[in-house]
RNA sequence: UGGCCCGUGGUGCAAUUGGCAGCACGUCUGACUCUGGAUCAGAAGGUUCCAGGUUCGAUUCCUGGCGGGCCAGCCA
């Protein structure tokens, strides 16, 4: 209503939908959401673009949001992750203030009206094996059969399903399903299970149950006994929304609607994110974990959101980056960039500059007086003038970065080499006299120049320019520390290319490319999902793929059915991902900074202290660099 | 030869509900600068998937094509 007179600032789909409805007065006139994830993983930047979505729902339109954890599959689930999704979420700055929520406790409601279903008919008890129900449902252009137990008695049913819950049958001996269509285009309403025997020690119930609800049967009316005015999910639910609208107007007709509940959930749907350079399958981030390709779940170059947290992302910069994609109903991708950017954005305004040598060159001044050491001033941070000045120590013997110096300079080499002045950032003016290299190798080890004293500060009194400013660090002073420098995970924007070889070798270099896990119509002939990824509102069973129990229903790859193959986008995995700086030197002032201490270092880019830091040595992660235009000109050479 | 959903510059999204298609990122150019990386300015880039229809007027509404996505777990 608000957003009515005051503006045009764009809404997406589902706000218009939200304000339409909220113009007409429908769902009580409020707006309750609700982010559910599963846990069975940790949460990553898709998640990120869910949880922003659903809680700035809820703060956007004076309601709530609420956390439930959709925990109706034990065999998958832990308290770790439950832990870490709710530090996860909290990080990222949301408070889903008392309404904090497990499906599993409903389990009691949701079995009194699988009882109220089966007393109308509408449920019974099925002893068809896995493999029976799969052909007994059809294909996609056949209508199924029905099940032979389809029209047991309600007594039977009763008396099946109370046994059932007893733990009289062996585990997937029976289950409990929907009488709805088995002939219905939607294969969702081919009468769906609803509960299945699993002995499994719950997190949270324990042993209580033997049987559980399927996430079809709790997850609608999860969010109805909520009073979840919108339930926002992704695109592959869609198909599913009239099963959940069928579970809830048929429970309601049949008297069972929750107390003071008088609407039904509206199902919403989004498109997920992807980001290039990534995957976004918890089940390829599970195979990089346990295949040791990454140091684990908050590896920094892991798209998780513990992973980016140690990377240095901010909470800021990763809600900035949610408004900046905005939400639409069609697949995209995301330029990775985008993300990249509004991490620069962020630390730009807030972090505090410092000088660091990555790669140290030695650099001595010939004529500067031998043990003297100066304080010179520096300035936080250009942008935040609020941010002050520190000291900075300057002496005869200092270290460069490697790559500011050139014996043989390429043309428009703004920086030193022999016969050329460079400023020393808020120090001197230096110019390089000559180098020194080793007898044997021919390196240079040692860059000699001459200071002029009348530049102290940075400025000439005679008015004269230099074209290159380098940072530098006093050598006797400078702070020892590892430095691991990040870069994409995976080569390819699309990291599930792979290349194909041109046939018609020998002519040309083309080489074809050609997505894996495209599916012929023969994948889906053979009665086989080629289904990449297994997602819920962006959960997906962490240990299904190469690990499920039914390796020839989905491998790790989307692959051969050999569950020990090597995936194939495994093969677009970046050798230089991580590349470790173990030498390199800061200025003092970075001297016992804790972990998760932000600093942009000067023409580097944004670095963070990682937890690996101990009271001797400091271990940074970059975060992002900095744009950088002379790489960029250097590169299309 | 099923059902559902979706097609707007390279990419991601807008377009006040039918009024000459805008923004961001990326790209290119220039300015400025004690971070070559901050910042600022400018430019290029669209037959709004195609074809009909309704209308004075269609990105928007209708029809038909084409293209893409999802669905046949006792996963979520």
């Amino acid at each position: 209503m608000a957003a009515e007179e005051t503006g045009r600032t764009p809404t997406n789909f589902i706000e218009d939908i939200i304000e339409e409805e909220l113009r007409t007065g429908q769902r009580g006139g409020t707006v309750i959401t609700r982010f559910p994830p599963e846990p069975n993983g940790y949460l990553h930047i898709g998640h990120c673009k869910s949880i922003c979505l659903n809680f700035g729902l809820g703060l956007k339109y004076g309601g709530r949001t609420h956390l439930r954890f959709d925990d109706t599959n034990p065999s998958k689930e832990e308290q770790e992750y439950v832990n870490s999704i709710m530090e996860d979420v909290r990080w990222l700055g949301f408070d889903w203030g008392q309404h904090l929520y497990y499906a599993s406790d409903y389990f009691d409601q949701l079995y009194e009206w699988a009882i109220l279903l089966i007393k109308a008919g509408k449920a019974y008890v099925c002893d068809l094996t896995p493999e029976q129900v799969r052909e007994y449902r059809g294909t996609l252009t056949r209508p199924g059969k029905e099940s032979p137990f389809r029209n047991r008695s309600v007594e039977e049913n009763l008396d099946l399903f109370e046994r059932m819950k007893k733990g009289e049958f062996p585990d997937g001996s029976r289950t409990l399903r929907a009488k709805i269509d088995m002939a219905s285009p939607n294969l969702n309403l081919r009468d769906p299970v609803l509960y299945r025997i699993l002995r499994a020690t719950h997190h949270r119930t324990g042993d209580k149950w033997c049987i559980y609800p399927m996430y079809d049967w709790a997850h609608g009316q999860s969010d109805w006994i909520e009073g979840i005015t919108h339930s926002i999910c992704t695109l592959e639910f869609e198909n599913h929304r009239p099963l959940y609208d069928w579970f809830i107007d048929t429970i309601r007709e049949l008297g069972g609607a929750p107390k003071g509940v008088n609407y039904r959930p509206r199902q919403i749907e989004f498109a997920r994110l992807e980001l290039t350079y990534t995957v976004m399958s918890k089940r390829k981030l599970l195979y990089l974990v346990k295949e040791g390709h990454v140091r684990g779940w908050d590896d920094p170059r892991m798209p998780t959101i513990s992973g980016l947290r140690r990377r240095g992302y901010t909470p800021e910069a990763l809600r900035e980056f949610a408004r900046r994609i905005g939400v639409a109903k069609f697949n995209s991708t995301v330029d990775v960039a985008v993300l990249e950017n509004a991490i620069r954005d962020d630390l730009n305004k807030r972090a505090p500059r410092v000088m660091g040598v990555l790669r140290p060159l030695k650099l001595v001044i010939d004529n500067y007086p031998e043990g003297q050491v100066e304080e010179l001033d520096a300035i936080n941070n250009p942008e935040d003038p609020a941010a002050g000045t520190r000291k900075v120590p300057f002496s005869k013997v200092l270290y460069i970065e490697q790559d500011d110096f050139r014996e043989v300079p390429p043309p428009k080499y703004f920086r030193l080499f022999p016969g050329q002045e460079v400023r020393l950032r808020y120090a001197y003016f230096v110019k390089c006299t000559g180098v020194v290299k080793d007898p044997v190798t021919g390196a240079v080890t040692e860059v000699h120049c001459t200071y002029d004293p009348a530049t102290r500060g940075g400025d000439a009194p005679d008015g004269r320019k230099v074209k290159g400013t380098i940072h530098w660090v006093s050598a006797a002073h400078a702070v020892d520390c590892e430095v691991r420098l990040y870069d994409h995970l995976f080569t390819k924007p699309d990291p599930d290319e792979i290349d194909v070889p041109d046939n018609s070798a020998g002519q040309g270099d083309d080489k074809g490319t050609r997505k894996q896990g495209d599916k012929g119509r023969g994948a889906q002939a053979a009665g086989q999902s080629a289904t990449d990824d297994a997602p819920d509102e962006y959960e997906m069973l962490a240990g299904s793929g190469s690990l499920d129990a039914d390796p020839a229903h989905e491998t790790a790859g989307g692959g051969p059915a050999d569950a020990s193959a090597r995936p194939a986008w495994l093969n677009n995995l970046n050798p230089k991902s991580l590349e470790i700086l173990a030498g390199a030197k800061l200025e003092p002032s970075v001297k016992g900074a804790a972990p998760g201490t932000r600093y942009q270092f000067e023409r580097h880019g944004y670095f963070c202290v990682d937890p690996d830091s101990t009271a001797e040595r400091l271990v940074f992660n970059r975060t992002v660099t900095l744009k950088d235009t002379w790489a960029k000109i250097e590169k299309k050479k």
